[in-house]
DNA sequence: TAATCATATCATTACTTAATGATATGAAAA
DNA sequence: TTTTCATATCATTAAGTAATGATATGATTA
């Protein structure tokens, strides 16, 4: 029943990684590195949906990673915490090294994506 | 077309933190914190199944998150750098914080895990 | 070299989650 | 107070991914 607890443990820290794991939000979390953008700014820089953009809004904010401010009809996220931009850099040190097998991990990917390069 | 490039960048670096957004991986990696174990120690210490331990050792060994080395007939896996224990330590220091927030981050979660309470 | 043990692979299934399009809310401007 | 603009929500669809059970590999021991 301790194992429960352990379990759920692990569940809400998967969730947080869960937060950079995906190449939208990323882009969405990379946007924000600068400061404060508003909605539609984030929408501008990312290329992605006004839908899609505030869906992963929505996700980042629930799971405390970006924090909310509303200005008139704009809305501005920011980066909630230091602790996610450092993330976000010690992600982009160890990446320097391992990038390579990153990309070569194409275990859960689909065949069409083509990875059959290998030097 | 620099575009692709960055979001080619975008979905590495997304997939080096999906080796930490599952919790049976991020069980595994917890389980290798202490130093190497093998994949029978490891199964034992997280509970999963036998081949779902090693596809998820397969994934984070080609992500270059943990390494391999054989040894007679065990394998040994270790973290492969400090700093994938360092994203695990900077993870639980925000944890402290957010946990709440992560906790009810249920906008892509399932009604029946139930999440109804707010305190 | 036959049997056993540890680990890896594979195909399948079930589940989770991202994207889309349409619509709703709510604030400012006309 | 109607229209416009910025953002949010929702249902649906499509895609990705974890788990399982069965089987294969490859190393030791008998």
């Amino acid at each position: 029943m301790s194992q429960t607890y352990r379990q759920q443990a692990l569940s809400i820290k998967a969730r947080l990684f869960r937060g950079f794991a995906d190449p939208s939000r990323l882009a969405v979390l990379e946007a924000l590195r600068n400061g404060p953008r508003s909605v539609g700014e984030i929408v501008e820089a990312t290329g992605l949906s006004q839908s899609n953009t505030s869906n992963h809004l929505s996700c980042l904010h629930d799971c405390g990673l970006v924090s909310r401010m509303q200005q008139g009809r704009y809305v501005y996220y920011t980066l909630a915490d230091a602790r996610v931009a450092e993330l976000l850099s010690i992600a982009d040190t160890l990446l320097a090294d391992v990038a390579r097998g990153v990309y070569e991990c194409t275990r859960y990917m689909l065949p069409q994506e083509g990875h059959d390069a290998h030097d």
